[in-house]
DNA sequence: TTCTACCCTAACGTAAGGGTCAAGTTCAAT
DNA sequence: ATTGAACTTGACCCTTACGTTAGGGTAGAA
């Protein structure tokens, strides 16, 4: 009986985006206050405002989540991925290798992951084996 | 030069059980604290001694650490597994139902590790295309 | 206007340690 | 027996990424 997106102009309050995104109020009001998606906009009486492309934003973060990069980083990321549509030359060298740092970055959490779901799996049989026993 | 095990009666301070497990001195420290690994005794002057079974008890922990268990579930589940010897009949359904709630909890994590590499993947496909465009 | 659902800031709490520090302990070498 | 380097102690503050009240303000329908 409600539109997804209240507003006409293409915005939302916090609590729709919380849900569209699975994330808890908190933490989108904790993305907003250390930049890492800020609203994009303010109603007269306060309330956060945003829009389809925070929204991107945040999915794009929910991805990065599990190779488990500090907030910062991200921000960092962001600001990155941000600027490479235009700077396409001038000083993309610099660009290039924060990128392929983290890149790298990257490679190694995520094999830290891949070792972490064995050692998951040893554990688990570990423990079905004493189950076994009872 | 020196012996793994400094004393005659199977014992070492907290440095060798740090080096030996890997595990920080203060995280040791942290385990005695919670009652997670406790030391098996003390020197006169105050010293933490652990022991060889210690040890096997910290090499259990870090197996159970990728699966995202709180260290006051770590201690839970190490009370099951210490107390699965004995009571092997007397009031061994509880101890049953409370170790297969945590098979359960385990099976259910591992699931979620296993799907935290597979977005990893994506979103380093994802930083690699980008990089591609550079 | 008033109700209700939603939103705000501010501030303290939490887990799992990291780091630092002064002070006490061990123990091998003298 | 003594000494001094290496080790250990508890205490305390710091960090990250939020959760959790507490006390209010706002949006919009009835």
């Amino acid at each position: 009986m409600e539109a997804l997106m209240t507003d006409a102009s293409g915005t939302m309050h916090i609590g729709e985006l919380a849900e569209r995104s699975g994330l808890s109020l908190r933490t989108l009001r904790h993305y907003d206050e250390i930049g890492l998606v800020s609203a994009s906009g303010r109603t007269e009486g306060g309330f956060r405002l945003y829009t389809d492309s925070d929204y991107d934003r945040l999915i794009l973060i929910r991805r990065m989540k599990p190779l488990g990069f500090s907030l910062e980083q991200m921000v960092e990321l962001l600001e990155i991925i941000d600027s490479l549509p235009d700077a396409s030359e001038s000083d993309s060298t610099t660009l290039r290798d924060r990128l392929s740092t983290f890149v790298q970055e990257t490679i190694t959490r995520r094999e830290t992951l891949r070792v972490q779901l064995e050692i998951a799996d040893d554990f688990l049989e570990l423990l079905q084996s004493r189950e076994g026993l009872l």
